[in-house]
DNA sequence: TTTTGAAATGTTATAATATCACACTTGTGA
DNA sequence: TCACAAGTGTGATATTATAACATTTCAAAA
């Protein structure tokens, strides 16, 4: 038996991302609270874009009942690690499976299945205006994935 | 005396761009009425993007007192026609200058000065996962524009 | 001209999203 | 042991946006 037992029913890929935040955690110092760790296990057990409120009815059950405040932390600590993102258009968050530090997270999300995909790396610097100096871009794109399309 | 005597001080380019939206209007059979118009000179006016909740404010001293679902409703209109948008990470709107139809649109803010610029035309479809149709983008760059970069 | 129907607006209330402020707890290191 | 910083609990409140329904406006049809 793990010391993992105490977590409800995840994945093998939910366990090892809840591993590699883990280690995330570590190497900078930061702490997996149990607030912090439940809400990111909810993140990862979340089909799709999941909403602040939604977290906070699924924190209900638990021993202690959530607040706003709680959930919002949690989401912000868990932003600034990049295990998660916001999703502006939606207002939503979900676990961001790539760990990269903060920066250059394409988007996309399938307005059938709501399914979410992370690409990294474009750059967006050759479409500014002349002397613009990117420092955090938001893209979000929204459409059918190939599965719904087909 | 024009017939754009009762708007309060709006520059050359402003009164281009209400005349322009008036031509745009009029060639979809679309009404520009009072609430749309001061709402989109009020956008028109602001330095830089601008909230719902401000516009409301600054509608108060006119003749009816505005309450949200009128700026939103106007702000909706706006947006159909493209000449506004909405910056998702800001909740907060803009006016456009492009009249560009829907799609596309690609906006640079200046975190030092609030001033806002346009893009379009860049695809991201080659940076989408496999067989990813894009029906609507949302593509906001934050960064330091060239003149506060000075 | 009158009728009429769709579009637009007014109005009240409320929903949905997010933060503040302050007390308390917890874990860590001097 | 003590002091301190980080984290959490809690209640209130701020911010952003929409629902629901009555009323008005306006232009086209009769
Ligand atoms: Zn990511
Ligand atoms: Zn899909
Ligand atoms: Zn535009
Ligand atoms: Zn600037």
């Amino acid at each position: 038996m793990t010391d993992d037992s105490q977590m409800p029913s995840l994945t093998t890929a939910q366990n090892d991302a809840m591993h590699v935040a883990e280690a995330l955690c570590s190497d900078r110092g930061e702490r997996l609270t149990p607030a912090r760790r439940r809400v990111l296990e909810l993140l990862l057990q979340a089909e799709g874009p999941i909403k602040a409120y939604d977290l906070l009815e699924l924190l209900k059950p638990g021993p202690g009942a959530a607040k706003p405040p709680t959930v919002y932390r949690a989401l912000d600590f868990l932003m600034e690690l990049g295990l998660a993102h916001k999703i502006e258009a939606l207002n939503a968050y979900v676990s961001c499976a790539h760990c990269h530090d903060s920066g250059g997270a394409e988007i996309f999300i399938c307005t059938q299945c709501d399914g979410v995909e992370e690409r990294h790396g474009a750059s967006h610097s050759s479409c500014a205006p002349d002397g613009f100096t990117i420092q955090r871009s938001v893209v979000e794109h929204f459409g059918v994935c190939a599965r719904c399309a087909a």
